[in-house]
DNA sequence: CCCTTCGCCTGAACCGGTTTAGTGCTCGTC
DNA sequence: GACGAGCACTAAACCGGTTCAGGCGAAGGG
C-alpha cells in the first residue's frame, strides 16, 4: 500500500465498519471494550490517524485558531512578547492535536486578513491583539461571526472575552520607587498612543505620578522602537537645567536605545539619569547598567488565551480572564536622583 | 439564509451545476464567457469562497506549509530572525491563499511534532530551519514522505532542497578589517556548535584568520543567549596581557551582553576592545557605542524558501537557492587595537 | 413464550468541494 | 443528410472522515 491508511483500511483489518473505527477513535460509549482495544490497535499498526481536512470537513471544524499580527516587521522582530505568547498558545493547542495558523501582513490589510480567515473557514477563531483605540476588529469579528477573544484590557473589547494582563501596577511601582530615590522630573518615553496598551502605560505613569504628588513630567513619543527612544531621550536630556532625572519607557527596546544615548552624551545611568523599561527581555539583565524592566508572564498569557478562545468557540462565550500584573524588576540602571541637576554634563568623551 | 453559504447556493443563484462553480472558480477552459461572469458574479453576491477544508480534502492538498520551532522560547523572543522570515513566508503564501502553521515545540517533542504535522495531513510541506550536525529530519522527513526544505547550507541537507544565505563573507569580513585596524588576537564567541549555522561561522571565523596570518585565538562557547556572551567576555577579559583586543561574536544578543559586561569591568569600547556581532538587531544601531554587526535578508530568506518548498510540493524537487550574502556592518563598536594591550583596565567605576 | 429493552455494531447520508465521464447541441464537411 | 468534431455544460463519483437511524441478538420481564 503507497497511499497513506484511511479509516477504511483500519476499519478492514479490525474487521469492523468505518463508523465504528471513528467511534474507538472519538472514545464514545457504544462499543464492547474488546472491539474498542481491537480497532485502536490496527490503527497503531497502521500508523493512522484521521485527517484533519477531512475531519474539519465533516466536524464543521477546523481545529486551528488564527493569529495575525500586523505590525510592522521591525516591531514584531524586537518584541520578545510574540514568541513567548505563541509558546503558550501552542502549549494548549498541541494537547489537542490542533493548530496556529499565523499571519503576518501589512496593517493595511489586516482587515482583509481576517475577513479571509473567516469566509476560508481555516480557523475555528482567532486571537486579537494590540488592540487599538476604536479599533474595529471587534466589530469586524461580530459581522463575520468569527469567534475572538481579546488579548488585554476588557475596556476595548466591545462585549468580547477580554484576557488581561495588567501592565500598570509595574508602572505605578516604578513611579513609586523613584520617587522614593528622590526623583521629582519623571519623564515618559511613551509607545504609539493608538495602542491601547501603549495608552494605558502612559496613564498608568501619570496617575503614578499625581497619587506621588509630583506633577506628570514631559510625555515623548519613542514609538516602541530603538530610534524613537534614543530620539526622544536626546530631546529630554536637551531641555538643560529642566531635564528629567529618570525616564519610564514603554518598551525595553526605547529604553536600551534611551540608556545609550543618554551614555554617549555623556551622562551616567544612574547617575545623572535613573531608566526603566518594560518587557524584560533576555537582553534587560545584561545592558550597562543592567535594565530596570518589568517581567510579564507572556507565555502563561498564551495559553490563557488560547483556552479562553477555546471556549467561546465551544460554549459560545467565555468570562473575562485577568492574570497576575507584570512585576517590576529593579536593576541598576534606578539609583538615587542626582543631589542638584547638573546641567549638560560634562562631556567626558 | 443563516449559515454560510456554499458552492450549491452559488450555482442554484447562477442557475448553473456545482461543477460549472468550481470550473468558473479555478478558471478552467470550457465555460462560455458570460457564464463564467454571471457564475462570479453570483459568489461574490453571496461572498462566496471556497471553504478551504473541503478543497483540501477533494484536492489532496492542505494548502497550508508548516514551520516547527524546536528553540528554547528565551532563544526565539530574542532572535529577530524569525519574525522577518515568516513575514516573508507569509508574503508569498498569502498570494495564493495559504497559510503557515506554527508550531513551538521542546526540542525533545521535535520529531513527535513533525510526525504528526505529516500524518495529520494539514500540510503539504514543511521548512526545516536551525539545522543540527547529523540532524535526523532530512531523513525523517523522506521516512514520512513530507516535501521539506532546509533553510540553511546544502552541506546538510541530505538531499533535500537547500534555501541558504552565507554568513560567512560577514565574518571574514570583519576578521580583515579587524586585522586592518591592527588588531592580532581576535576571539570568537561561538553559538551552540550542535547547529550548522553556528558551526559554518566559526570555521568562516577561524578561516579567515589564517587567511589573515593570524593564529586563531581563543574560542568560547556563548550558546547565542545573553548570560553566555556576558560569562565568554568575562573569561577573556581575564586573560590579563593575552586577552584578545577584540571579540567576534555569533549573533548580536550575546554580543550586546559582552559590549556591556566589558564596559562594566572598565574597559572601553572599542579602546580597549573591539566587538562585532551577527544579526543586525534593530537595537544594534543604538547600542553604545553602535554594535557593528552583519545584515543577512530574513525576508526575503523566508520567501526564497516558501517559493522552494513550493515548488518541491509540486513538481517533486527543487534546486538550491543561494541567496546574498550577509553584510557587514561597521560601527563604532570597531576601532583601531589599543597600542599595547593594558593589562587589567583600571576600575573606573 | 412472547415482547420489550438494551448493548453493540452497521449502512448510508452528509460535510463542501473537485474531477471525470458523458450528454446534448451546433457546426462544418463530404 | 449522415457523421464526426468540438463546445458548453451536467451528473455522479470521490476525497476521508462523522453521525444518525436502524438492525440484530441476547438478556430480562410479565
Amino acid at each position: 500500500m503507497d497511499r497513506r491508511p484511511t479509516i477504511a483500511d483500519v476499519a478492514k483489518l479490525a474487521g469492523v465498519s468505518r463508523s465504528a473505527v471513528s467511534f474507538a477513535l472519538n472514545d464514545r460509549p457504544g462499543l464492547a471494550q474488546e472491539t474498542r482495544r481491537r480497532i485502536l490497535a490496527a490503527a497503531a499498526e497502521l500508523g493512522w490517524r484521521p485527517s484533519r481536512p477531512a475531519q474539519a470537513l465533516s466536524r464543521g471544524k477546523a481545529g486551528a485558531l488564527g493569529l495575525v499580527l500586523a505590525r510592522e516587521t521591525d516591531l514584531i522582530g524586537a518584541d520578545p512578547f510574540f514568541p513567548a505568547f505563541i509558546a503558550g498558545v501552542e502549549s494548549v493547542l498541541s494537547r489537542r492535536g490542533d493548530a496556529l495558523v499565523l499571519h503576518v501582513t501589512d496593517p493595511a490589510d489586516e482587515a482583509a486578513t481576517y475577513r479571509r480567515l473567516a469566509v476560508d473557514r481555516r480557523v475555528d477563531g482567532v486571537l486579537l491583539t494590540d488592540l487599538r483605540v476604536d479599533d474595529r476588529r471587534p466589530a469586524l469579528m461580530a459581522e463575520l461571526g468569527l469567534p475572538a477573544v481579546v488579548v488585554g484590557d476588557p475596556e476595548g473589547a466591545q462585549g468580547l472575552c477580554a484576557v488581561s494582563l495588567d501592565d500598570r501596577p509595574a508602572f505605578a511601582a516604578a513611579v513609586r520607587e523613584l520617587a522614593a530615590l528622590g526623583h521629582r522630573r519623571i519623564a515618559h518615553v511613551a509607545g504609539p498612543q493608538e495602542f491601547r496598551h501603549a495608552r494605558r502605560r502612559r496613564e498608568a505613569w501619570e496617575q503614578a505620578m499625581r497619587a506621588a504628588g509630583l506633577e506628570p513630567g514631559p510625555v515623548l513619543p519613542g514609538g516602541f522602537t530603538a530610534e524613537g527612544g534614543a530620539n526622544a531621550t536626546l530631546e529630554l536630556l536637551a531641555r538643560g537645567a529642566d531635564r528629567p532625572t529618570a525616564v519610564i519607557y514603554a518598551n525595553d527596546l526605547s529604553a536600551t536605545a534611551g540608556l545609550a544615548v543618554a551614555q554617549r552624551q555623556g551622562f551616567t545611568v544612574p547617575g545623572d539619569l535613573s531608566v526603566v523599561g518594560y518587557d524584560d527581555t533576555p537582553l534587560a539583565a545584561y545592558t550597562h547598567p543592567p535594565l530596570a524592566s518589568a517581567r510579564a508572564d507572556a507565555q502563561g498569557w498564551g495559553a490563557a488565551a488560547a483556552r479562553a478562545l477555546d471556549e467561546v468557540i465551544t460554549a459560545g462565550r467565555a468570562d473575562h480572564v485577568e492574570l497576575a500584573p507584570a512585576e517590576l524588576r529593579m536593576r541598576g540602571s534606578m539609583g538615587p536622583a542626582p543631589e542638584a541637576p547638573s546641567g549638560a554634563a560634562s562631556s567626558t568623551h
